[in-house]
RNA sequence: CGCGGGAUGGAGCAGUCUGGAAGCUCGUCGGGCUCAUAACCCGAAGGUCGCAGGUUCAAAUCCUGCUCCCGCAACCA
């Protein structure tokens, strides 16, 4: 181990505010199979994963769920943990934000940094947007507006410390132009340069003091450093950071990471902050970032009220580990995102695994007990076709490790499966079972045998990165090891007279998409049944928990029942017959329409999210049912006074109430 | 004019940077084979590479304009 020398893999660490997804649960196995192979390889491997715990996000959903922040992130973290374990991944270290050790480090960083007058305090001092919680600047403003959601900005100001990104944008700039590899795919430092760097870095707020759930700044206990330095700084402090300068020997070996893989959406955090703050901190930037795409289902993001989530465990429960893990490596490509539905899962199980992968096990198998019981011997007496089928075989280690070395690891195990498929193509080539019928043809027979159960000895060793629990399998039923790096191009390294299993075991049986879909559906119920529940708890709004009763019925839809109410709760809304005189789109979104409604003599604004189903102009002139009393807020910055009341059906169409039969605008409805 | 991505045979994707015979997996159809998990092997059909212009000897690939999808941001009161 470590000849080639160390590699430093980490995965972004996962943000607590719930349980993974397959799309979460895809970049730990991605960067599982990556240091997989470059222990394979021989390099010495550390790879690092973890939790990422603070934040408002996090404080407010454990009040909502009435625990501690600490309890709720100890929750999560099991759970992700236990995710991690169950696909069977490799990583040296969990980090989780909330651990002693990097919280004093993170700490000690910003007090470094402040020292050193990269951060400094100041103020905002400027338009506070209170919906959007942001500050921004005369220049920010669209049309002296909030320019995220075109809400109105009130003159406010509060202490704050900033990092000045300024300092440093321009060695940032050149490190990236001379490193061309620093942000993979090539694509995303395009983005990077054109929106963010090259139009001037913005001094970044790192600290808060809105919420309490965080790392301390200790010299200014109010404040709580903000979630991005805390969290990127993980990738040093676990490995024994110190900014005192007491570093372990563990961070001088490992540190600067090889590869930082992260999802697509963080790359901003990962290739502009995190060099900016390494620089400060006078340390070397990791030699590559690798935004890897995401997991859609059906092409549509996943979403737990529509129960198209697709979790690891559902979907390892019904295929197992391995082919989990398959069909998340092949079934992402390099730089766009990839669709997953169970039907592809299926498909893919079948194809790959069960006929190409499987099935050659299994008749590899079979053929040597059949005709020599199980003893696998040379016999020398090769043919012509013998020597594509070696090159293939003995060729491929090569070929999977160029693409490794490109991190196309969908490719990579690609390169793996046509050794199998040259397996297959060997058997038809050399019909094994034409030449069991002639005694003459026997010592040929042997030798095409043991090539293919050398050749699969070969193709699990490749595999082990990928599928670890399906290539020891194969081994065991070959009665063989694993080969190491240098070997897998070593053809002939199969014990002669060795023997396989006696009892070959189904690798992967082939699934009936007819049985498998049931339990697929079932798992969506489930699924939208927990969401509905979820919601329930939390105290949801009738028309989510509606939402959420899923499409199934068509003449009746049955919602959670709410808790009883009194008539004086009753009594505390204020409905009333609105006409609606005038309406237009919310510019700055898809769902919204802003109404002019006309209750009594007085005309309030209300924004309703049903753009879908009704246009502007059919909305003028109607009378509709408005909760009048409801507090006023503000939805994509536009100020709303009221509630339109719909009722919903069970694909979530939206029809608004009108009263039966005429009635003036402001009519008490009671 | 908020930012960004995409459109390639029935499905999912590669190829586009660095123009030069349109490729892979699955599905379909036909054939072969029987060791094996109705698996495996061979062959075929099927694409005006979103639309319209332009550059070029040559365009999926470069340029311009357009259409349609999707994601981000904000949002279902």
């Amino acid at each position: 181990m470590g000849e080639k020398g160390k590699y430093y893999i980490t995965t972004a660490i996962a943000y607590t505010s719930g349980t993974p997804h397959i799309g979460n649960t895809y970049e730990i196995v991605l960067a599982d199979a990556i240091a997989r192979y470059r222990r394979f390889e021989g390099y010495d491997v550390y790879f690092q994963t973890g939790t990422d715990e603070h934040g408002q996000k996090i404080q407010e959903k454990a009040e909502k769920t009435g625990v501690t922040p600490k309890e709720y992130v100890d929750r999560v973290a099991g759970e992700v943990k236990r995710i991690w374990d169950r696909m069977n991944t490799s990583y040296d270290n969990f980090v989780r934000t909330t651990d002693a050790d990097h919280e004093r480090q993170v700490a000690k960083i910003f007090r470094k940094l402040y020292d050193k007058g990269d951060i400094y305090k100041g103020a905002y001092e400027g338009l506070y947007c209170t919906p959007c919680e942001s500050f921004w600047t005369e220049s920010q403003l669209a049309d002296g507006r909030c320019p995220d959601c075109g809400g109105v900005v009130q003159p406010a100001k509060e202490e704050a410390y900033f990092f000045k990104m300024s300092n440093y944008a321009d060695r940032l700039i050149e490190h990236i132009n001379t490193h061309p590899e620093f942000i993979q795919p090539v694509s995303r430092k395009n983005e990077m340069m054109n929106n963010f760097l090259l139009p001037g870095l913005q001094d970044l707020c790192v600290s808060r003091t809105s919420f309490s759930w965080g790392i301390q700044v200790d010299f200014d206990p109010k404040h709580v450093i903000y979630v991005w330095l805390d969290a990127l700084s993980n990738y040093i402090t676990r490995i024994g950071y110190d900014a005192d300068g007491a570093s372990s020997e563990q961070f001088q070996k490992y540190w600067p990471a090889e590869l930082h893989l992260i999802g697509k959406d963080i790359i901003r955090f990962h290739t502009i902050y995190w060099p900016i703050f390494l620089m400060a901190l006078d340390l070397p930037l990791p030699k590559q970032i690798f935004g890897h795409p995401w997991l859609l289902q059906g092409g549509d993001k996943m979403s737990k009220s529509k129960g198209n989530v697709i979790y690891a465990d559902d979907m390892a429960d019904i295929f197992g580990v391995d082919a989990t893990r398959y069909f998340v490596l092949h079934e992402m490509p390099f730089d766009n995102d990839g669709i997953i539905t169970w039907e592809l899962v299926i498909e893919r199980f079948n194809s790959d695994l069960a006929n190409v992968l499987g099935n050659l096990v299994n008749r590899t198998i079979s053929m040597s007990n059949k005709y020599f019981g199980g003893i696998v011997t040379r016999t020398g007496i090769t043919e012509e076709v013998d020597a594509d089928l070696k090159a293939v075989v003995t060729g491929a280690r090569d070929r999977v490790t160029e693409k490794m070395e490109q991190n196309r690891v969908a490719d990579a195990i690609s390169e793996v499966f046509a050794v199998f498929r040259r397996c297959n193509k060997y058997i038809d080539e050399t019909a094994p079972w034409v030449l069991a019928k002639n005694e003459a043809d026997s010592g040929r027979l042997s030798e095409v045998l043991y090539n293919l159960v050398e050749s699969v000895a070969t193709g699990a060793s490749l595999l082990y990165s990928f599928l670890p629990e399906t290539a020891e399998k194969i081994a065991a039923q070959l009665n063989t090891r694993l080969r190491t790096y240098e070997e897998t191009a070593q053809f002939g390294l199969y014990t002669d007279g060795g023997r396989v299993t006696d009892r070959p075991q189904i690798l992967f049986a082939r699934l009936d998409p007819k049985e498998v879909l049931p339990k697929t559906e079932a798992v969506r119920e489930a699924q939208q049944k927990a969401f509905e529940a979820e919601q329930q708890a939390a105290g949801a709004a009738p028309e989510e928990a509606a939402a959420a009763a899923g499409p199934e019925n068509h003449t009746v839809i049955d919602i959670e029942p709410k808790e009883e109410i009194t008539y004086d709760d009753f009594m505390k809304m204020q409905f009333q017959v609105g006409e609606v005189i005038a309406c237009e789109a919310v510019p700055k979104s898809k769902k919204l329409l802003c109404s002019q409604v006309k209750i009594g003599s007085s005309v309030k604004q209300i924004v309703s999210g049903i753009r879908k189903y009704y246009t502007p102009e059919e909305m003028v002139g109607k009378k509709v049912m408005v909760l009048v009393n409801l507090k006023p807020a503000k939805l994509a910055g536009v100020l709303s006074e009221g509630m339109l009341l719909c009722a919903e059906d069970a694909e979530g169409a939206l029809a608004l109430l009108a009263p039966e039969k005429p009635m003036p605008a402001g009519a008490e409805i009671c």
